[in-house]
DNA sequence: TCAAACCTTCACATAGATGTGAAGGTCAAT
DNA sequence: ATTGACCTTCACATCTATGTGAAGGTTTGA
């Protein structure tokens, strides 16, 4: 598919599409008269990406880890050097601290929402 | 105390400080010299600010929704306005989102790694 | 054949969170 | 009294994820 189409079944921007390309997040043929011819995979691809994003790594991360995200659970290890080891478990633990932190704030901002509205909305 | 202090215990620049309070999350007294002097409160509550920031929201919807979690469970409602009401249960919605997100990779980067090291680190 | 709707690269702009440095005031200790 | 470690404001720089537009090539359909 083109990157249009692409950019559709995503809701990403085109620049953006093109501007994961440049980081390496994404990668793309070209046709015979240039334009990238994208895999259907790469559907999946970009909202992961997306979330990722969206929940603080950037880009420059995610390159990192998503080479082991992606395998269809046959865990055959690209390059598990000690360095890219270290990366992923730090990033582990980072996320880890984030879930824990987003989950402490929504759940305060879930109290406070639940006294305010006083359960109305599911007890009538 | 004064900034110094506060940034060495939040491990926060005092520049972050300084833009922190220009952005309306926190306030400060001033002395008669002009320094500013904090609340030990505020500790706490930059910590809480660098954990919001940190997992992706913005200084803007820090500020709403900051007046909302510090309570000490007396739960008077400042300014419920239904605006505000709408702001907190799509930032609750988006954080769910987030988690969900942060969760599954970092299941799948945990999964990798325990793959890849063959789960030496507590089996021996 | 012409127009609309794609696509390309290049490049400059923006917004938010931060760094950094200048120019200067304050204070405590020597 | 001077030095060093604080503090102030102001302002410009940086990085990352994005928007936007120019200048131009391609494809498709009327």
């Amino acid at each position: 598919m083109r990157i249009g189409e692409l950019s559709e079944r995503t809701g990403t921007s085109r620049r953006l599409l093109r501007y994961y390309e440049e980081q390496g997040l994404i990668v793309s043929e070209r046709c015979a008269n240039g334009y990238r011819d994208y895999d259907p995979r790469f559907v999946d691809r970009v909202i992961q990406i997306r979330g990722l994003l969206d929940a603080g790594l950037p880009t420059r991360i995610i390159k990192q880890i998503l080479p082991c995200l992606d395998k269809p659970r046959s865990i055959h290890f690209p390059d598990a050097t000690p360095e890219m080891i270290g990366t992923l478990e730090r990033e582990r633990d980072r996320m880890t601290d984030r879930i824990e932190c987003l989950t402490r704030n929504r759940d305060a901002i879930a109290e406070y929402l639940e006294a305010v509205l006083g359960g109305v909305r599911d007890r009538p």
